[in-house]
DNA sequence: ATGTGTTTAAATAGCG
DNA sequence: CGCTATTTAAACACAT
């Protein structure tokens, strides 16, 4: 029974023996900060899980307006637009193109997507490719979508899955929208929809570090700031529209925590605020296992691990930190992919030299380094599945079958997310795999069955499954996407845009 | 001041 | 039920 989620970002009865102190730490002078205390009590109730009292904080945008109920619950169609309840927290390119407040205009949503079942639809589309006018809704670029090369065909599964029909998106949108932006419908709102409401505040089934790696993987230079990165989320999630300051301070605890994101200085010529967060090119695929709730793994970079190590107990000379072939013992002894070294880590280790202090991984950056980097990564991880492909998980045997259907899905993504990577990806393909043959498994581990709890299976209601539907099937990004054209989307996202339109 | 990053610590939650 | 991944809080360090 893994739990879907939880109503409140909050959870729980955190009962936490309060008091924090201990310092013990501080340690770490040269990284940063480190620091202090941890843990540290909640200050208050923590129980109290309102989502309301806290943050919003000036964070801006975010909807300030959008009362708990003014939010739609994202059916579908909500999901489909980039944002709910007032456009607020959309980033400005997304609002601009869809002009007004989506949500309600359950009717844009009909039109467009009109039947788009996105269970057919994409499974269609994975297939073959598309026909210029399915593109434009399936061509995906919904993040899930183009995650597909590392996320990977889980979450295009799943929103295979997530089947709603048109009609459920019709229905629910159609008890939303009330027509104009504000109706909000309040009268009707009041009413006990609490399921309604649970919707809103549902928590989406993804893992902060599923959530990082979508945006990431998403966006085209596969890398992302910090700002973009909780952009991308609150614009697809209403959810995390709420309480920012929290679920903030986790994601960048994730960024810097997990080995898997790598950071990346920001060059010169292009001032602004952090740097630039991207996955480590070994990372691979870390959802393999179709769990975006938690990884059966973490992924850990060697060198840092051994810096950590070091650290840790000094008297392991450097010696062990430096050798290449040392540390897996940790982790590795089941599974990963790790080592099949290829070009991939021919390239990385090409690439980096410096970066912090540490084991520096990555971090160089002439600002065409970066592109080169992100041409990098795509291939990296364009080979890691191919493979993962190849050398299936032999550890697990579960999901043998989805290779095939993965692949193939991935390949029309790739051919639609990027197009310059299409020969790299043939190519790396060529490398490392054989082609795939068309067959498709009769169902998938992927799929959303396993995000939820077989006991409750049976009484999935409709809206529930609308639910995951929205979060795989349609994206604001997706719209966009169609909307304006790759390219166009590229821009508006502010790669080439000008200074400050992007970063909010 | 505020946003970014790091890091410690503790609580909670998946999963085998 | 135990192990460990993830989440949440907080304290800092730094850069803008």
């Amino acid at each position: 029974m893994q739990k879907l989620y939880s109503e409140a970002p909050t959870s729980g009865p955190i009962s936490m023996t309060s008091q924090s102190g201990g310092s013990a730490g501080g340690g770490g002078n040269n990284a940063g900060g480190g620091g202090g205390v941890g843990g540290g009590g909640n200050q208050g109730n923590p129980n109290s899980q309102n989502p309301n009292n806290n943050n919003n904080i000036g964070n801006n945008n975010n909807g300030g307006n959008m009362s708990p109920l003014a939010r739609a619950p994202y059916s579908m169609n909500a999901m489909s637009m980039p944002v709910g309840g007032g456009m607020s927290s959309v980033s400005p390119q997304t609002a601009a193109t869809f002009g007004s407040s989506v949500l309600d205009s359950a009717a844009a949503v009909a039109s467009m997507g009109g039947s788009m079942g996105a269970a057919a639809a994409m499974n269609s589309m994975a297939q073959n490719c598309m026909t210029p006018s399915s593109m434009s809704y399936a061509s995906m670029g919904s993040p899930l979508g183009q995650m597909g090369n590392c996320m990977g065909g889980g979450m295009s599964t799943m929103a295979a899955m997530g089947g709603y029909s048109s009609m459920a998106a019709a229905a629910s949108a159609r008890d939303l929208d009330t027509g104009s932006p504000n109706s909000l419908n309040r009268s009707r709102v009041e009413k006990p929809t609490t399921y309604r409401r649970s919707y809103t505040h549902a928590k989406p089934p993804y893992s902060y570090i599923s959530l990082i790696t979508m945006a990431i993987q998403n966006n085209p230079t596969r890398m992302l700031t910090l700002s973009e990165i909780y952009q991308f989320i609150m614009d697809l999630f209403p959810f995390y529209r709420q309480n920012q300051q929290r679920w903030q301070n986790s994601i960048r605890h994730s960024l810097s925590f997990n080995d898997c994101f790598v950071k990346i200085p920001r060059t010169p010529d292009k001032p602004g605020k952090g740097s630039f967060w991207t996955l480590h090119p070994d990372s691979g695929n870390m959802f393999e296992n179709g769990c975006y709730l938690r990884r059966q793994k973490r992924f850990k970079d060697e060198k840092k691990e051994a810096i950590r190590q070091m650290h840790k107990s000094p008297s392991h000379s450097s010696l062990e930190a430096t050798s290449p072939g040392k540390k897996d013992h940790d982790d590795s002894h089941h599974m990963h992919h790790h080592h099949h070294h290829s070009r991939l880590d021919h390239h990385q280790s090409h690439h980096h030299h410096k970066d912090s202090g540490l084991g520096g991984s990555l971090g160089s950056a002439h600002s065409k380094d970066a592109e080169a980097l992100a041409m990098l990564h795509a291939n990296a991880e364009l080979a890691c599945l191919g493979q993962q492909a190849q050398h299936a998980p032999s550890h697990h045997q579960h999901h043998h079958q989805l290779q095939q259907e993965e692949l193939s899905s991935i390949t029309s993504m790739v051919n639609r997310c990027h197009p310059s990577l299409i020969s790299d990806y043939h190519s790396s393909m060529h490398h490392l795999k054989q082609e795939p043959s068309g067959y498709a498994p009769p169902s998938h581990p992927f799929s959303i069955n396993r995000l939820l709890p077989t006991e409750s299976k049976a009484d999935i209601k409709m809206y529930d499954m609308s639910q995951y539907a929205g979060y795989n099937a349609l994206s604001p990004l997706t719209n966009s996407h169609a909307a304006l054209g790759q390219e166009s989307y590229y821009q508006s996202l502010g790669y080439h845009a000008p200074a400050g339109t992007t970063t909010l």
